[in-house]
DNA sequence: TTAATTGCAAACGTTTTGCAATGGT
DNA sequence: ACCATTGCAAAACGTTTGCAATTAA
């Protein structure tokens, strides 16, 4: 909510950030996506009302919170690159290869297969971005 | 080997594939890779052989394999999307975020997940394509 | 005041496409 | 001979960048 984004805009003034009305409509318009969103149908919403926002800002503003670790990027392997607020917390997707469905997963889920692979194979699996594919339940 | 490639050729000439020069030399090029490649390095290895392949030819080549079930499409997230012959059979891929190793996974070490998620969230978790991302032993 | 940020337009790298010419079957 | 396939050039796509103008601090 409200307090959610203050707290965010806060520590990112902390760290020198600019707030500009772009950058807070930005976080706005992330922060309601409520998960993945990809940049330009961020600048779509954001287009609505600031006509004049650009999408180089978009992708700037983005890669910036990124920088800054306040968002968070996943390449899905469609065509756009999605992003979301890190205070959504970590998680993997899974995502229908049918119907486009993407499912947040919690990380602890993965668990069990980080510790195999670690034992196994000395691989250190990220606990974030996963992108799982398959085929979700209405589509099976 | 060769064996392995005429299998290969046979079925799609049974599909209804015209086997020129250009798709014999892919076929070899992708068999020769011994594991994921992308479009373009792939041309640039025909093309020193075959100096007039064009890279739309690959980039064609490549789609009608994997619609014929004959080569298998991995975006790992990297710029280029890799392929493999599907003969190489299923895996999944250890993809390291510090160095860019890309290593196999047999399919089988995901089946516990596979069953995990099946019961929990109704997700078929495909056999293929999986990029797991982390860290690789060696840059731990 | 001034350095960070913006909008625009142009560039980028990968992949796709239209089309006339070529070549397997 | 026929139609799939090719090479070329151009377009499409998501994303990045150079630059002069603007603006938050």
């Amino acid at each position: 909510m409200a307090c959610d984004l203050n707290a965010i805009i806060n520590q990112l003034r902390d760290k020198g950030w600019r707030l500009t009305p772009q950058r807070q409509m930005l976080l706005e318009a992330l922060h309601a996506a409520e998960g993945h969103i990809d940049a330009e149908t961020l600048w779509e919403q954001m287009v609505r009302r600031f006509p004049t926002i650009s999408l180089s800002t978009v992708y700037r503003t983005l890669e910036s919170l990124r920088d800054l670790g306040a968002a968070t990027e996943t390449d899905l392997g469609l065509g756009r690159v999605q992003y979301h607020l890190a205070s959504h917390g970590d998680h993997h997707h899974l995502l229908c290869r049918q119907c486009g469905v993407v499912l947040d997963l919690p990380s602890e889920e993965l668990a069990p297969l980080r510790q195999r692979l670690l034992a196994r194979y000395g691989f250190d699996l990220g606990v974030n971005h996963l992108a799982l594919r398959g085929l979700c339940s209405g589509c099976r």
